[in-house]
DNA sequence: TTATATTTGACACATTTAGTCAACACTAAG
DNA sequence: CTTAGTGTTGACTAAATGTGTCAAATATAA
């Protein structure tokens, strides 16, 4: 089960609304929604982001999680994850610091 | 400029093979071998692997480079895109615990 | 029953990605 | 100059993925 799904249903049901009202609040289909809570379907960053406005949310962590989330999924099964995202850790650092 | 294109680049040319002979022993057309190299297109990592056994190289680095650089891709001009790594990384540190 | 909420699957549409091919430019050798 | 070898480019098609739509099924409660 995916952890941004999880915690935008809860923040959902914390506002009391139902799918079908905050998928129409943020323009998509019932079943999108219903599929991305659930792990079904990956979120967009921008869904993500009027659902964190949407439900008052700090969008934030929401978009650390969606990206988080997109990273594992590149990572499936791979042996070597760990030592990938140390890489592209390093890399990273690497690239801000010079402002590639 | 990709990181992993320069390296199999530079293999390549360290066991003496021309793109065209390269090509032709892992099986793709030349034109997506150069782009590859170049980095105008993304490796996939059944190449990469092939790529390795061809050049006989160290299959385990190159993978680590590849998963790397399409973790990058993902985090591309995100703010937070080491907020992501680290909470990534974590994740995966207690699903392998976890063996989930 | 009636109403509301969620889930499911089939389908079409669009975008992305992968692969094919021929032509181009450059260099070195004959 | 011609030939052969090198790498690069762009146009095109095909395959794969992603996204959105819809209707029906299921569930729960009033």
């Amino acid at each position: 089960m995916s952890t941004l799904g999880l915690k935008l249903r809860e923040l959902r049901e914390q506002s009391g609304l139902s799918l079908r009202k905050a998928a129409m609040q943020v323009d998509i289909d019932v079943a999108i929604l219903s599929k991305m809570e659930r792990g079904e379907r990956k979120f967009s960053k921008e869904l993500v982001l009027k659902l964190a406005d949407l439900y008052k949310a700090n969008s934030h962590k929401l978009v650390i999680d969606f990206l988080s989330e997109k990273l594992l999924y590149d990572l499936e099964d791979e042996d070597f994850g760990l030592e990938a995202l140390k890489v592209a850790e390093k890399q990273l650092k690497y690239k801000k610091q010079k402002n590639v």
